[in-house]
DNA sequence: CGGAGTCTTGACCTCTATCAAGTTTTGTGG
DNA sequence: CCACAAAACTTGATAGAGGTCAAGACTCCG
């Protein structure tokens, strides 16, 4: 559930903070900027207070002003459909940029919630907009993220219509430590922010089937549980699972 | 399966002809433009023959120079995953933007193919992109499609995640009906352009189920099938099918 | 320490994939 | 225009994956 909690209005206030670690490299947008530029994207991102777990950063129908920037912590992206049940249509960790399915519209069609401690960067769009038109390769990086978030869906698609349980889950596990990997983290220690629950909801599962899958990887010796610690014990056999069903899965030990 | 048929190049040839049909009010880009703007689009827009079922608009690795507005006909979006399974993302319906996905990339990393006898209007990315300097509007109009299209799958996600095949199908024909009335047409009797295996395939269903599927809402009274034509004959049952599980479909007839 | 919430495990049953025939439609060549 | 082959579609029988319901274990905080 997505809760609205009493006074939950995102902590983001108008602080202007300079933000380096927030802006660019390892961040939200690694173009090549001039020092000048640099200067001018930290001077329009805003910093805000930590978000706690549940904190709603946008909701459904809050005017779209800005884009946010995962600095830590863990976010997820849910859409309620009009009967109120929930999606969550993706799980943004450090480093990526939230809120672009509002880009064009007036108002965020999707809400974002906080997964545990959280702090984002908010990034006005309006001023975005203004630097793009100076800085070369800012708006086409812009476009490119959506691109990449229109590709990441239909991967996702391809998931929940080909793939079994177990496949699904496997995936959601050798993709999340490949996303480690790529901010320069260990493989194999990795952390599930988002309860069984939520995990299930993103994957077309209950959360029972979760639990049932994870004891199976655990009992074939393919990873091991320790509280939020996900150890990929066997991170080849987990890999070859994510391949076509056709192709039987034959023991595959470290 | 994407055939790729001898020699299926897309016929889109550099035929340089007016296309007023095709650029703006019905068709992809609804901005407001002046006499001048509108002159200058059409005179970008590309027109060529007439593709036949099968044929392919754009594969995985083409270089990215164009966007296809489909003028008749039907269009499929298709991914294939490393391991050669397919997954149909999208139908597109006459009037709709297709290669979006391929924005900021310098391939297209999807294939779209004809699902019948398909006209579609090529529009050079670049010349758009230069109008889209001197054109109020049109840029956003531009990325207000790609943030539709990521909320399209958002609902395809949801779709294919927390609903039954009967809710998949259902929602399938309703909002199919749906675009057919955006368009102008009739809202009841629409065609089926494509096979009930990609159907199945866009589904996460195998066409055996999609077949007993419509047979039982035969069966209810709720739609007749005569070949491709499908007759709506209780949209409000079947709209009613939609809505989350947990509400009891009393009978609803007309 | 205790209670609420989360997670795990088990028993059961439903939904849908799979396999296997038939039947209809489509396409092609005579 | 008809005949025949190939493909698409329909229908039935069956089995297995995963959902549902229920109970117990663990965890996190107050």
């Amino acid at each position: 559930m997505v809760e609205r909690q009493p006074g939950a209005e995102p902590r983001i206030h108008n602080l202007r903070e300079s933000c380096t670690s927030c802006s660019l490299n390892d961040l939200c947008l690694p173009v090549a900027l001039d020092a000048a530029g640099i200067e001018t994207l930290d001077g329009i991102v805003q910093r805000g207070h930590p978000l706690v777990r549940g904190q709603i950063v946008y909701h459904p129908g809050k005017p779209f002003h800005s884009v946010y920037a995962v600095r830590a912590g863990a976010l997820k992206s849910v859409t309620v459909t009009e009967d109120g049940e929930e999606q969550i249509t993706a799980f943004h960790l450090p480093g990526e940029l939230v809120g672009l399915d509002a880009i064009g519209f007036d108002a965020h069609p999707s809400t974002a919630a906080a997964l545990e401690t959280t702090r984002v960067c908010e990034i006005p769009f309006a001023e975005l907009e203004g630097l793009s038109e100076h800085v070369h390769g800012l708006r086409r990086h812009l476009v490119r993220r959506m691109s990449q978030a229109i590709a990441a869906e239909q991967e996702m698609l391809h998931l929940l219509a080909r793939r079994n349980a177990e496949q699904r889950l496997a995936a959601f596990l050798v993709h999340l430590s490949d996303r480690h990997v790529q901010r320069g983290l260990a493989a194999t220690p990795v952390r599930l922010p988002m309860s069984r629950h939520e995990l299930g909801n993103y994957l077309g599962l209950v959360p029972e089937t979760v639990s049932r899958l994870f004891r199976r990887f655990m009992d074939h010796g393919w990873m091991s549980v320790q509280g939020q610690s996900i150890g990929l014990d066997n991170p080849g056999a987990l890999r070859l699972l994510t391949r076509s069903s056709s192709q039987v899965v034959q023991e595959h030990r470290t």
